[in-house]
RNA sequence: GCUCCCGUAGCUCAGUUGGAUAGAGCAACAGCCUUCUAAGCUGUGGGCCGCACGUUCGAGUCGUGCCGGGGGCACCA
């Protein structure tokens, strides 16, 4: 029985005795955890509530502290609560039976999967996350999208949904046409040419991406005085939105190169795709014109006739953002008949909830190491026999920053016109704040700030100026700072293992990093407090984990194997000593901890912000570095004792890991 | 102009649909390795939770106003 399992049914009692007893229907009873494990082990402040309500309806006036008593004899009356007092005002306390709940939990299956996404039948969900537009590195504020965005999925995951993740590739943009103009016009280069470059590019040991990084920056200060080159991307855009030319055909191979190396970068921070959909087939599939005209047909978009929006289709918008009801149109469709972004990205929207009533084609993009395949889409129709279906999500989460929030509203609204069924809650816009530089921070990465941009609290970073801390130089940092580290610790270990377990602190150090703020929270980027392995960091959870792990190599060592070491679940009496001796409180109070993963993800989950998770798994680290310095384990003599603590310590990594597991952070064999 | 978000310790941030004595990391200072890994642990100092009213048994959390900071409001994507 889980923790989680026990609250319910907690919760359930409440109900059924505040419906018996007062004639309430509580539609949600909520519990807390008590600021010290002497005041027990669930709260529920419910009898305020309950008092507040029967004053309402009746105008009886009943002290909580009264109305508490008649829950708790209720409550009493399971064989897993202890005891339960009536606190303060009128808390109502849970105590639970320690001796029963840790032979429960011995009793258990051997390891908590967290990641129980294997049924067919459970709900389908997409999350959009990444969508790094393909003309250069990623950088930071892309990381941290994209490690939201996978955590995001992994917390799904253990909640029991089927996830697609899909990373949208817009390789017909602007952004794409300005590294083409580089190439095409102010380096004079062929596809020839720039495929012979890219080749130069790997044997120098640097990438396609890091090259284009410089000459997107190098574009965008020339287009500052040559107003001559501002008109050739205009050309170049729409030779690349025609497709069939060889401007399209040079395009696409550098978008497709930036998209390659861009997955290679999330690959190594262990983040991972299963489908790259992109805007070249939106537009030659027209799905647009599927989309349009439902909407036409359904009345949610009607054409101008007059005004300054005259001749284009508009989509009416209630919004708090225009300054009169005519500018809170959305123009969907130009005037000269073009579609603008929100209007690709409703048709999007749409395919990725199954109500287009058209797919894309596909193929095999690329194969990750353990035989993973990513898909992208294709225009025309592939022979591949085991084609999975993609999209058709029941609901869609879209990690976008919170500056698109507006257009993702727009979004958001125009499809659940179309589908009312599905309705807006359907499409969920998971936003965050960006990732900015500290003046300071800036300036190390060698700009030259104005006066201006000295005092401001922080620095957008832009691709267009080149000015942004790229993943892989921050990522070949902290490997090189977590080796120097390993080398002096384990200087016997052969240099691949080494290697590995740096790899491994390094992404525990910027995911946890990333993850640790909340969505809403601008990360002034700071490089020491990125850089660092000590105190509130991924490192910390991970060390924590290794010593635990240890404890158990050093039991195996000893020909113990932890169902022999564990064995007291036949002693509750002398178990119930060790919980109600010296030091039995802090130990309970780990493992309760220890037990809240599950309640805590779901929290994630429903409120859709990983930080819960992050500080979760920080508390029970630092939690079980203090349990793991309080009480030294393997010399316990008291076997009774020993076994208890053994298994709290069970429990803690196996928490542990699994928390981190779904952070994407692995735990190091050693460190 | 309209609108959304933020303001908590010197700094960076948490704070469980309103709940018990407001927490953590960093920075500073003082301690702890003969014992399961010191990337750790303990202790000290540090707070008109931006300001003012209001709602109620109870407000860092909700409402209104004000002050300060940031974002968004294109026939761009």
């Amino acid at each position: 029985m889980t923790l989680t399992e026990l609250h319910e049914i907690l919760r359930e009692r409440i109900r059924s005795t505040a419906r018996g007893a007062f004639e309430i229907d509580l539609d949600y009873v909520a519990s807390e955890t008590p600021p010290k494990t002497e005041l027990g082990d669930v709260a529920f402040p419910v009898a305020f509530e309950l008092a507040k309500t029967i004053k309402k309806e009746t105008g009886e006036k009943r002290n909580p502290r009264e109305i508490a008593e008649i829950l708790k004899s209720s409550l009493e009356e399971f064989d897993f609560v202890e005891k339960v007092e009536v606190a303060g005002a009128g808390y109502l306390n849970i105590y639970f039976n320690r001796s029963q709940f840790i032979a429960a939990r011995i009793s258990a299956e051997p390891l908590p999967q967290l990641e129980r996404s294997t049924r067919s039948d459970a709900e389908k969900v997409c999350v959009e996350h990444t969508s790094v537009n393909p003309n250069k590195a990623a950088h930071i504020g892309h990381v941290r999208n994209s490690v939201l965005g996978d955590t995001f999925q992994r917390i799904l995951k253990a909640t029991g949904k089927r996830v697609e993740v899909q990373n949208y590739i817009d390789n017909t943009g602007v952004q794409v046409a300005d590294v083409v103009v580089g190439f095409v016009y102010l380096e004079n280069k062929t596809l020839d040419e720039i495929k012979l470059l890219d080749s130069e590019l790997s044997a120098a040991g640097t990438t396609f991406d890091y090259y284009c990084w410089d000459l997107y920056a190098k574009v965008g200060v020339e287009y500052q005085t040559n107003e001559e080159l501002k008109e050739k991307r205009a050309e170049i855009l729409h030779l690349i939105e025609a497709g069939n030319n060889e401007t399209a055909e040079l395009a696409d191979y550098v978008a497709t190169r930036n998209v390659q190396c861009i997955v290679d970068t999330m690959e190594r921070l262990s983040i991972r795709y299963d489908l790259l959909p992109r805007e070249s087939e939106i537009l030659h599939l027209h799905f647009w014109d599927k989309a349009f005209e439902q909407m036409k047909q359904l009345g949610v978009i009607r054409l101008e006739n007059e005004g300054k929006n005259s001749g284009c289709w508009v989509m009416p918008f209630e919004s708090h953002s225009g300054t009169d009801e005519h500018e809170a149109d959305k123009i969907l469709v130009r005037s000269n008949g073009t579609v603008t972004y929100t209007g690709k990205d409703i048709a999007y929207q749409m395919w990725k909830l199954g109500i287009l009533g058209m797919d894309f084609f596909y193929r095999p993009f690329h194969t990750y190491a353990d035989a993973a395949e990513v898909w992208i889409t294709t225009a025309v129709r592939t022979e591949n026999a085991a084609t999975p279906e993609f999209g058709h999500g029941e609901t869609v989460y879209n990690v976008i920053d919170s500056r698109q929030s507006y257009t993702q509203d727009v979004v958001r609204k125009g499809v659940a016109a179309v589908s009312p069924e599905k309705g807006e809650s359907a499409s969920i816009h998971l936003a965050y704040e960006m990732v900015a530089l500290s003046p300071a921070a800036a300036e190390e990465l060698g700009f030259v700030l104005s006066d201006d941009d000295k005092k401001r609290s922080f620095i957008e970073m832009s691709g267009r100026k080149g000015l942004g801390v790229k993943a892989d130089d921050l990522i070949d940092r902290l490997e090189a700072i977590a080796l120097a580290e390993v080398e002096s610790r384990h200087p016997e270990e052969a240099a691949d293992q080494k290697a590995a377990i740096a790899h491994q602190l390094a992404v525990g150090a910027l995911r946890y990093f990333l993850l640790k703020f909340t969505r809403n929270t601008v990360i002034v980027f700071d490089f020491k407090e990125a850089l660092s392995f000590e105190g509130e960091t991924g490192c910390l959870c991970q060390y924590s984990a290794v010593r635990a792990n240890s404890i158990f190599r050093k039991l195996s060592e000893g020909d113990e194997n932890v169902a022999e070491a564990t064995a007291f679940a036949a002693n509750p009496e002398k178990t119930a000593d060790v919980f109600s001796g010296e030091g039995g409180d802090d130990i309970w109070s780990m493992l309760m901890l220890a037990s809240r993963l599950e309640e805590t993800v779901a929290q994630a989950a429903a409120q859709n912000e990983p930080a819960i998770l992050a500080k979760f798994t920080f508390n029970l680290a630092k939690g079980f570095n203090l349990f793991y310095h309080n009480h030294k384990i393997l010399p316990e003599q008291d076997p009774v004792k020993r076994a208890v603590l053994l298994s709290v310590a069970d429990s803690v990594r196996r928490s542990l890991t699994a928390a981190l597991n779904t952070m994407g952070i692995e735990v190091p064999p050693k460190m």
